[in-house]
DNA sequence: TGTACATCAGTGAACGCGCGTTCACTGATGTAC
DNA sequence: TGTACATCAGTGAACGCGCGTTCACTGATGTAC
């Protein structure tokens, strides 16, 4: 431990040239395969072929991963990892009290890393791959981005408890009627469906327990509403009926803030 | 022509014993691509394996299918096809006049297909298949649904004129303010962000010229919403923080009727 | 009704390619004395 | 500082399997006279 190298302050550095050039190597074969996703997919995703474009034999791989599911794996990961900086960084810009402002800012880095990775989003969230199970260590990456919008609506909830108990009655933002089913907390829109509050209790609202109900089921059908529409978008499915749908995500980002009472950006 | 066959009515029934044959076994095939489907995913689909199946040569299914991309598409326009059948069948069953519940009832039927075909669902709307372009003979079997959700919108658009037209002013549906951008018609909600209605009204509208385009935009929105949730529960997203997917979407079809104007059920 | 010919379903072999994974090996890099 | 040994990256061959597509062929079915 005496010899502390030349570059201090690198934590992790490698501390040999063996240690250094299995680090390349291993990111040179995450590289090659990301870029395989994107002529074969991730069912086509080869070992043979990404050893091939490194100008090594096959077997040589085996060296630095076990297996081409575990390859895939690490995929996975780096892909949830590569999104969830995007959109934390993204949010983390706006104005802590912007709250639609940090909500449309999530949404549109979503699309955006979206676009220019469409093979990594096809790999997250795009059908699953047949005969192979995302592990454990997929869980905490994939949760990222969910993250970021959960601490919006918590945000946005304390900031109506907060009014609710300052202010007189009538300052509440207007022409939103408080869900029939919540408690002091003024909900977007209608009440919830019988049966659902139970559920998200057990659910989604461990994650947060400080997002009401109302709120809560209504962010998560915004989430899956937002992949849906670049899911949309990526997939072709909107060739011929939408021209932009960056102007559709911004009609959704605007209805997703009056719909969560985000106030107005 | 003048030999008319035991089974009057039966149009396109086969002539001939050749041809006869050659029905059955073409819907074989398929099937057993079908199955396929689920174990293998629309990459894996081999034609090797499907004469395996069927106890063929593989070159015998060349006097059925001219290549491995025909045998796809087949699968892809089947699928839509009975996606927009079931759709087409469950909203039809609902009074005409209630809007939202023809509506749910297309949602519903919608998530029920993709449950019972997982496999066809992430064919139809989940990553693309590499190497494969779907040919423009999917197009119009892919534009059933759409066409089903148009006409609750279009008639909901027709409902609203008429109200409109004969009722004293006040008589609309409360609580929801005009869009600020529309015409006549009480629009849902907010009004469309700037630069979408020229677009909407040279895309999507051109399917619906009678849909206003506030409602055209948040019907298209609900779409992607509704594929979108879907999408995650067969795709695995919603895995331990939303248990039962049903009342999320019924969450989601009221909110929907709600947004849409589309009445109480 | 019967025969001659055309159509077409299905066979079997082959071409040329791909894949994941294992295994015994060589030779370079790292480490302990 | 130098030597002996352990670690490990990469090789090359092999196993056993898969695939789409083509081609010359046999034999049954259909059709025209």
């Amino acid at each position: 431990v005496h010899c502390a190298g030349w570059h201090a302050g690198a934590v992790n550095a490698p501390r040999t040239a063996r240690e250094r050039a299995r680090r390349e190597i291993t990111g040179e074969i995450v590289a090659a395969a990301r870029a395989q996703l994107a002529e074969a997919g991730a069912q086509g995703l080869s070992l043979r072929a990404v050893a091939r474009e490194l100008g090594m034999v096959s077997s040589a791989v085996y060296r630095y991963f076990p297996s081409r599911d575990a390859l895939l794996t690490t995929l996975l990961v780096e892909g949830y990892d590569a999104l969830g900086a995007a959109v934390e960084e993204a949010e983390a810009a706006v104005d802590r009290a912007d709250l639609a402002g940090r909500w449309a800012a999530a949404g549109r880095s979503v699309r955006s890393w979206a676009r220019e990775h469409p093979h990594e989003y096809a790999l997250l969230f795009g059908s699953p791959v047949p005969g192979y199970a995302a592990p454990r260590a997929t869980v905490d990456p994939a949760s990222r981005v969910p993250r970021v919008l959960l601490g919006v609506l918590a945000d946005a909830a304390a900031r109506d408890a907060a009014r609710a108990d300052d202010g007189p009655p009538g300052t509440e933002p207007a022409g939103r009627p408080t869900g029939s089913d919540g408690g002091a907390a003024p909900g977007p829109r209608p009440g919830l469906v019988p049966g659902l509050l139970p559920q998200l209790e057990a659910g989604a609202g461990t994650f947060a327990p400080e997002v009401p109900p109302e709120l809560l089921a209504r962010g998560v059908l915004a989430w899956a509403a937002l992949l849906g529409m670049v899911s949309f978008e990526l997939f072709g499915h909107f060739v011929g009926s939408v021209e932009d749908a960056g102007l559709l995500l911004e009609q959704q980002l605007a209805d997703n803030a009056a719909a969560l009472g985000l106030g107005a950006g």
